[in-house]
DNA sequence: TCTTGTTAATGTATTATACATTAGTTGTCG
DNA sequence: CGACAACTAATGTATAATACATTAACAAGA
């Protein structure tokens, strides 16, 4: 594997970071949610009911940044959130009527956006994607925990840095 | 297609927009700039160099927003802002000694977490994924700007839609 | 020259996020 | 039991990223 190689594969995955979070950003406006509260009534979807914690882990998010978004879902009705009689600290979140109302929305929308994609694409190639896709996502993410604990970048920063040192304000 | 698998190949969609916006974000905060600024850098790099207005519509950003994380990066020294002598309105961005560096430093770092990548993947994998990623972002891009042309959502709105008016606050 | 269009910058507002702190709550150990 | 540690969510505060509206300077054409 060349460098040049990776450099257009890093490329092409930014382009496709961008593409897709901006694809997303647009259908979840025009249903009249924020793409952070997109991502949660999709992840409350699968789980059914949550706290805040573990909703927050899924997501990879702190839990003080997911307790606001889901504060606004609760004050616009998406949400409901009950006392967790097991412990009173802890608190159950679970979509509303209207959560799952608009949960389905989001799904129609952006499930025909992709249906009508893979129309495009001829029929032997669309297995072909899948399974890239679904392989890149499982290696990439694996990859990426790893990666953090065994390669901490202080140690290259100390190293060889003191270019960006400069260059901060 | 099944919408089954269309919903599957959404989330994974969404996993891996999510894991590469926070590997990146990782990466340039250790290299001290930020991850609009990291964008800007290696859109400079290609560029060469570029009016605001350019490099905000190649990275289809709005212009005021470039405006801002190009000053940002002229201060601390990335970004050289030259007045075009042939258009005194327009002003010619390119990185800086500084910034060429800073670039190379993201460059360093990324392109070893995806060579290890590419290390854990067997050989034969290798072609194909990067085939299944340029292909997909290529298709997608495309499909994505011819969508919004032929598929206002604003009918599809006043169709069916009032689930989401309450749901605004 | 006057008007119109272009270009970047600024004012303002919103969303998304993290870290630090606080306030209740639970559990444990002496 | 009671004090102290640990957890859980919420709040305070700060920053980054973004868009739309407005402004200021300039260019080009009628």
């Amino acid at each position: 594997m060349k460098v040049e190689q990776v450099k257009l594969f890093r490329k092409r995955l930014r382009e496709i970071e961008r593409a897709v979070a901006r694809h997303l950003k647009d259908q979840t406006t025009c249903c009249g949610i924020t793409l952070a509260q997109c991502h949660a009534i999709l992840e409350l979807e699968e789980m059914g009911s949550s706290s805040i914690a573990e909703l927050a882990s899924r997501m990879q998010l702190d839990a003080s940044t997911l307790s606001r978004t889901i504060d606004g879902m609760v004050k616009s009705g998406l949400v409901n959130r009950l006392e967790n009689p097991q412990n009173r600290r802890s608190s159950l979140v679970s979509l509303s009527e209207a959560g799952i109302r608009t949960c389905h929305r989001i799904n129609q929308v952006c499930d025909e956006f992709y249906l009508k994609l893979f129309e495009k694409i001829p029929g032997g190639q669309h297995i072909k994607l899948m399974e890239a896709i679904e392989f890149f996502s499982r290696i990439f993410c694996e990859f990426q925990s790893e990666w953090c604990c065994t390669h901490p970048l202080k140690s290259l920063l100390e190293k060889e840095g003191d270019h960006h040192e400069k260059a901060r304000k």
